[in-house]
DNA sequence: ACAAACTTTCATTTTTTTTTGAAACTTTAA
DNA sequence: TTAAAGTTTCAAAAAAAAATGAAAGTTTGT
């Protein structure tokens, strides 16, 4: 194989690796996660052994604060972790590469993070006392049912990601048939 | 029951109200949704009758061209209705109610708006030719991977949603067994 | 204990997203 | 056909979110 062809493939591995880095961005963005913080997870997902900050920086042109602050954000998600390489003093990072696992983790932490506290406000404005108005009798009709419908929901995401290994798949038999 | 109790009893119905949603509107953006779209749909699921434009910019405390804007989003989801009065010159709005119909619709424009192209994205990526290194060979690995992980993931959304009705129901009762 | 190597924090700046509001447009009724 | 009543659009302004970078902090080896 010609030098030309060499240099031809390394280019498309590296456009495709960074089509692919800039489509998990944004479509972090349009799920209310930063886009530098779904860049790296990206980054790091499709990286076959660990990288170290300033590589990561390197790579997404991004400065030291923010690579630091984001990696931290990751690994309170717990997809992240931080790995120690003998004899290195710097820090290298991996994140969690099993999909079902992946999966399983960011349910649970929005879970956690975002369903839980809005069950509890739920559940505080649909039992106001409403002996009134057919306006207050609709409100507390509506968000009884919302409230009902989100617990639900919440408990079979619950129920599904228990499973853990191969959660889809299972799914997947149990609704076909 | 006296003046001072009819007081305090709209009062709780406002509150709670305001408090739905401002709520919704703050769930809204921790998922990608802009707030004052969330909170328009908040404020009409919890309306027992169609509401007028002014109402609305009165009640969220914003301007007419915002107002405007997303309603004619919240409408291009599919997820709020104009509707005319007899003998009245305005428009009024509701929102879908049904909440099996309201998930059923936000989850197909999710899909046809995100996840589809981010599939595009995924297989493009995934089927680069790598004869190449253990970096390229991890990267369409890892590509594919997730390819089937997503495909899979949107199928399955797809068909619990073409349940439509009480697919929430539905689907706990299959997951129980 | 010191300093080198590295990481974290956070006030400030930059970027992105959302909102405003006034002009243009549309519809209806007289 | 006109004007009144209403709606939409979009350039500019404001607000919110994210990123920077330098100072403070931490860890490790000698």
């Amino acid at each position: 194989m010609s030098y030309q062809n060499e240099i031809t493939i390394k280019m498309e591995f590296k456009e495709a690796k960074n089509k692919f880095v800039q489509t998990w961005g944004a479509l972090g963005s349009q799920w209310g996660i930063n886009k530098t913080m779904a860049q790296i997870h990206a980054l790091l997902m499709v990286s076959h052994e660990p990288v170290s900050m300033e590589d990561i920086m390197e790579e997404l042109q991004i400065s030291r604060g923010n690579a630091s602050m984001n990696l931290r954000a990751l690994m309170d998600w717990g997809i992240v972790y931080k790995e120690y390489k003998a004899g290195e003093r710097r820090e290298f990072f991996t994140a969690e590469k099993d999909l079902d696992e992946l999966a399983v983790k960011i349910s649970r932490e929005r879970s956690k993070r975002e369903i839980k506290p809005a069950l509890k406000v739920l559940k505080e404005v649909s039992t106001i006392k409403s002996d009134g108005t057919e306006a207050e009798r609709h409100f507390v009709d509506q968000t009884t049912k919302l409230y009902d419908f989100v617990l639900k929901a919440d408990n079979v995401l619950d129920k599904i990601t228990e499973y853990k290994d191969n959660w889809l798949a299972k799914l997947v038999v149990k609704i076909m048939k």
